[in-house]
DNA sequence: CGAGCATTTGACACTAGTCAACGAAGGTGG
DNA sequence: CCACCTTCGTTGACTAGTGTCAAATGCTCG
């Protein structure tokens, strides 16, 4: 319906970084109060754009942060390098996102373009003086950081006990909704990430995001055009499927 | 080492909310920057104590979220009900934590008091004006998210693709950071909440919980001394459990 | 058009969930 | 203060979902 969140025309906007806030902290509010234009270009003056090509390093783990990233353009991945040389993906950043939060100066995980990517680069230093002096970017950096908490917390509840299928599902879902936030319009959901992408975010091998790709399509619950653009033909059928997914096994004991 | 978090002196600290900040967000600063008694005392005028007992409910997810709390003492769940009416536990709280974050002014979960817990009970209309004024709190405030931010990345990442025993060896690191930042010293770790809240914390049954606590003991790990205490032995060891079992099974193929 | 990688499909083993029953605590009331 | 009762914790089977290994196929990009 009426879900106009932060509706800004098409293509990037005016100038200078923007942050999406789709939901917030107190009753009573409007949903979405993107910065100002004023307050957008006291941070233009201080960012740089950037560019990264698909794959590139964005930053990487306990570097120096000397700076946080608002994308424009593009999907980033932000990721943990375990000892075994495997990855755990922390989260999918998009445009709007901001990137790059750091714990004692130095960055918690890597950031690596997913696809061609834009975006601002906004030097810490100047970003906490402009923090200081204003409020009302504070109140927006904290609904961005409740929003950003609870996908963490979203996360976190699809990892706990859901059987492949409903991890993937949930994805589905995710992904969608994130898409319907961006475009006017989402026909089609769109995967820039690998499978080993989306299974080192879901905690599970890439086969098996393959298999339950397949047995959703299979079922008729979503139709795969090709490796990165899907539909949902039947949205009660997904969700049935996540359901019937939620707990484990079913151990028959006669 | 000398890890001084924000040393209150033992007991409840003078009087007023008071917000624990352990890490931060830009480099220069030190660590901890706990409200000024000024703040806490701004807080406090808005502010009721409430005391819950063991088990007792304090907000239900859905709810108008009329207020915020600040615990003071006592361990709280906040979790989610299914359908099938499990619960999946979001995350435990302790003593300084902030908790009823809301969305669209409805609470995103429900609360509940693990341990008897008496805390400070802060309008959000009250709160929101308070923030508006200043500048400094906000900061506060900020730091605390990004706080809760990495502990829910934390809690993805512990429920992503580990095994029983290195969930539980995890979980109980966890709680010794967490009790060395409130405590002075800790040589027992405390348990406040049962197998079962254990397990849908970890994503798994309450029966692999006490079956990985077992193991760890019997390896040598840990030594369980009852229910609700235990002492970790050898620290490697529970390093290398945890490593060891961070991968799934290990099909063996010939 | 070829090389290299992503994805898919197949086979097998292992972990952890469910069911079930017992043991241990803790709380209540007599 | 003891007996009962409810809840929590532990232990023992059995089973199935998913990870690993392996190999075939299909895209993509150079």
């Amino acid at each position: 319906m009426a879900a106009s969140k932060t509706r800004n025309p098409s293509g990037p906007p005016g100038g200078g970084p923007s942050i999406i806030v789709p939901d917030l902290w107190f009753p009573g509010e409007k949903p979405g109060h993107p910065l100002t234009d004023d307050e957008r270009a006291l941070l233009a003056v201080i960012a740089t754009v950037s560019r990264y090509k698909k794959g590139e390093t964005i930053y990487r783990e306990g570097e120096q942060a000397a700076a946080v990233f608002n994308i424009i353009t593009g999907v980033v991945k932000s990721f943990k390098t375990l000892p075994d040389n495997e990855q755990y993906i922390v989260g999918f950043l998009f445009p709007k996102d901001l990137v790059g939060l750091a714990e004692y100066g130095r960055y918690v995980n890597s950031a690596e373009a997913v696809t061609p990517v834009s975006l601002y680069r906004i030097p810490t230093t100047a970003l906490e003086t402009r923090l200081r002096q204003n409020a009302k970017l504070d109140f927006e950096v904290i609904g961005k950081l409740c929003h950003d908490l609870r996908e963490a917390q979203h996360h976190a509840f699809l990892l706990s006990k859901h059987r492949a299928i409903a991890k993937v599902g949930l994805f589905v879902q995710f992904l969608e909704t994130l898409e319907a936030t961006q475009r006017e319009f989402t026909e089609e959901i769109y995967l820039p990430m690998t499978r080993s992408d989306i299974g080192a975010y879901l905690g599970m091998s890439p086969e098996a995001v393959s298999r339950s790709f397949r047995e959703l399509a299979s079922r008729g619950a979503i139709a795969l055009r090709n490796r990165r653009h899907l539909k949902i033909i039947d949205r009660a059928l997904l969700e049935a499927s996540i359901a019937e997914n939620r707990e484990p096994p079913a151990a028959s004991r006669k």
